[in-house]
DNA sequence: TGCAATTCGCTTTTTATTCGCTACAATCTC
DNA sequence: GAGATTGTAGCGAATAAAAAGCGAATTGCA
């Protein structure tokens, strides 16, 4: 993330600030310790800083900056550092420990490729056209997961599984669209679906 | 991607300036430490590295240079086979050449970072709870991109962005909730949504 | 109410970008 | 092989934008 030299200065006040007194330092403060003599200065640093995320403060709180542990954020890798949760109307809640996501987190030791879908019958399962399934290569299923059957040897779909007896029900997720029941022996699983990935343009 | 003598120079003197001192070096410190009299070159040597992919940089911004870790061309065990296109009720279609997809073709040179959605907000846009959406870290976005967006420096959300003369609206992708109506000034961009990931348990 | 935080308008300093120009080496084309 | 083209490397000057700063007025917790 760039940082200015200021900016570096401005954090490196409030870390050992904070770690010398154990609270943060009020804007006064602040100004003193850098030789600034407007507090709109400070208060403009901050502001850049938590907008660059690097400290978080509570509005219009006395003393109320924390500042955010640096993330490390090294590349080169395809895992990349979970940084919190979101939420409509709610700050990112951060996590606790140094999280990460990758695909490996979903692929794991199988045998997995992936499926670019297209059309509309996943829908209500917000698996939409464009959208790469994740897919493990397997015989077989548990009752209600996403797989990709071949139905009578030849035609392909995406849908959830669920057994009836000796029929199995494939089940679209598109309250408009109809289940397929077809005989046991008619039907060659392919894979299950392991995850989604959707890439915008 | 080839490099010159001079180019490693540059990404040398780049690397261990930030190094030492934690933020990155103005074109005129650049110049002074490659004994470049005008800043245009210096300017001519980071824009080429970074059309090379090897440094990123924000435009107009003070000191914003960040040298990329060489990406090591590793193998990839994160890639996987791109197989074919499925489609409902129709045979999976064979995909000429062979494709593959990864989690690079989606983040490439970005700083990217994963939040997990909790909440409902964007579920018209087939984002849920428990999705992983994939952020690059950016300060502005385009017309209708999903953005993380900072309202009041203390409210995070994630929202389609709309710019409306001054003010900006932030809309939610869920008929049943109203857009959020706020002074640019007000609304500070996190990074926008390159795209998501979502693990069936 | 009092104090700290926030906002406003404005100035200065620092930094990045662009333009026009020269020169050299490697490559492509005829 | 000569000529054209492209990419790297460099200069200085003009412009534009962001970062950093100020003082005063306002807002908002406690």
């Amino acid at each position: 993330m760039a940082i200015t030299r200021r900016q570096k200065e401005v954090i490196d006040f409030l870390s050992s600030f904070t770690q010398k007194n154990g609270y943060s330092p009020s804007y006064e403060e602040i100004a003193s310790g850098l030789g600034l003599s407007s507090l709109a200065t400070v208060h403009k640093h901050i502001t850049n800083l938590q907008n660059k995320g690097l400290l978080q403060r509570a509005h219009n709180r006395s003393r109320s900056i924390d500042v955010l542990p640096v993330r490390s954020g090294k590349k080169g890798s395809d895992r990349l550092p979970l940084l919190g949760r979101i939420a409509a109307g709610k700050p990112v809640e951060a996590i606790e420990s140094a999280e990460s996501i990758s695909l490996s987190d979903i692929i794991g030791n199988r045998e997995v490729f992936a499926l670019e879908v297209r059309g509309d019958s996943m829908r209500d399962e917000h698996i939409v056209s464009g959208d790469y399934v994740l897919v493990e290569r397997t015989r077989t299923a548990r009752e209600g997961e996403i797989i990709v059957a071949l139905i009578d040897g030849s035609d392909a779909t995406l849908k959830r599984f669920y057994r009836e007896g000796s029929m199995i029900r494939l089940q679209p997720s598109n309250t408009e669209m109809s289940p397929i029941y077809a005989p046991a022996a008619n039907v060659s699983i392919q894979g299950k679906v392991l995850g989604v990935l959707r890439k915008y343009a």
